[in-house]
DNA sequence: TGCATACCTGTCAGAACTGATAGGTGCGGG
DNA sequence: CCCGCACCTATCAGTTCTGACAGGTATGCA
């Protein structure tokens, strides 16, 4: 890792399953035999529909998603509020649900690592996961500190050569797009123009901006102009 | 670099003034003889009214920041943009403004070095400059790409232990305390439903919903429903 | 040339929201 | 016991938005 030329393969990767295993191969060259790498384009999208992948058990990864984890997962509690690395380690699983979720992760091998989180500069928020099967209080704790610079270096590179993937398609459904003046009669919206004031704005008639706004709610499939302007900024069409 | 208790004294850190000691000594055993930090706490505050502290020299400060150099440094531009670090060349100078400015840096010791971008949960953006006079083509460009990781890690925990001087009362305004009913229909509202719909939803009349949606728009300091949704999104009160 | 698209302008009825009014209940703390 | 607070109800004039009309220009592409 002594030199940028080895993180531009993650930039390199034609495809996503490429670029999964460059991530998985540098987790594993680091010590880490399980990387999982997560994140969730934009600000206030539910943590169920994010960019996911990691070389985790497929079963653990279901166990998880079908009982909703990442509402107990402390790990993820952490990178919502913080930048730091976080330890695993038995102490960091408090409640009940948290202790059983740790448990049966241990089970596949789930057991030891850190976790890194992600903020982009757009409010992505992203977590990826250093595993293996090691002791977490043992003496593998110190080999894991030597390597966590690299770690959190190896995040900020996942993280740019990930948004091609991540950002690409949020859900499957195509996002609507909007016209430049449709961009901009809702951006003012948000910020509380009536169609009159955006008119002055844009420097056109108030039909004009009606006219656009009931394109925009046609487009992104809603009745009133409110709807619209919260769900341009859930599809990241509008920034906050 | 070996343990997590290196960083634990920029936690400890009774006041500003250790803080930064600690910070530009942590900078120095890494071999950089100037270190710069800024952050600004809300996403869209100006870049003028960021928390800075830098070991540089006080007249180039005085200059960059007289001159309005943040419009036109390209390592301010890197930052509000990407993750990963910027290493400086005289390549990412590039406009006469940009050469000049690297020209009058050189001049107080500010050569080579690397800038790493900061992105808090909270829309939080920074910069950190790890700098010092080396060439920035020569052989020093080895070491320096062998220290980029324990400069990535010592820039999230930077970051963290920054956040109580640099975020200490953002700007005064306290947010405002919405009660339970206020944000029930702050949320219906977001989600497109009508003051009717809302009704029914909550079980009371549409003159409640009305009642309590012109409380909410008071304490938020908004004169539509619409802008009381946005607003209410960005300051945390409604999840999206 | 025809066609699609973005952009622009207007009108109008009906629905929804705003801001102000003036009341009511129930609860907990001083 | 009074007071503040959250919560509830109602009315009403005025404003804004919605959804549907029916047009117009300019651009670029087949």
């Amino acid at each position: 890792m002594q030199s940028l030329d080895l993180f531009s393969e993650l930039f390199d990767a034609r495809t996503e399953a490429d670029w999964c295993a460059s991530v998985f191969r540098m987790g594993e060259s680091l010590g880490f035999q399980q990387v999982l790498y997560a994140l969730v384009p934009q600000q206030g999208q539910r943590l169920e529909d994010a960019f996911l992948r990691s070389s985790y058990a497929p079963e653990w990864r279901q166990t998880y998603d079908r009982t909703g984890l990442h509402h107990v997962d402390p790990t993820v509690a952490h990178c919502v509020a913080r930048n730091t690395p976080l330890f695993w380690s038995p102490d960091i699983f408090v409640t009940p649900a948290q202790k059983a979720m740790y448990e049966e992760a241990c089970f596949y091998g789930i057991r030891a690592g850190v976790t890194l989180p992600i903020h982009g500069p757009k409010g992505e928020l992203g977590i990826v996961c250093f595993v293996n099967d090691a002791n977490p209080a043992g003496r593998d704790r110190k080999e894991l500190l030597r390597r966590l610079p690299h770690l959190a270096l190896l995040r900020d590179f996942c993280f740019e050569s990930s948004l091609r993937f991540a950002t690409a398609n949020p859900d499957g459904e195509t996002l609507p797009s909007l016209t430049p003046r449709e961009r901009e009669c809702l951006h003012w919206a948000a910020n509380g123009k009536s169609s009159w004031e955006i008119a002055r704005i844009l420097i056109c008639s108030e039909a004009v901006v009606n006219f656009h706004m009931t394109n925009a709610r046609r487009k992104l499939d809603v009745t009133t102009r409110r709807e619209a302007v919260v769900k341009a900024l859930r599809l990241g069409l509008l920034q906050l």
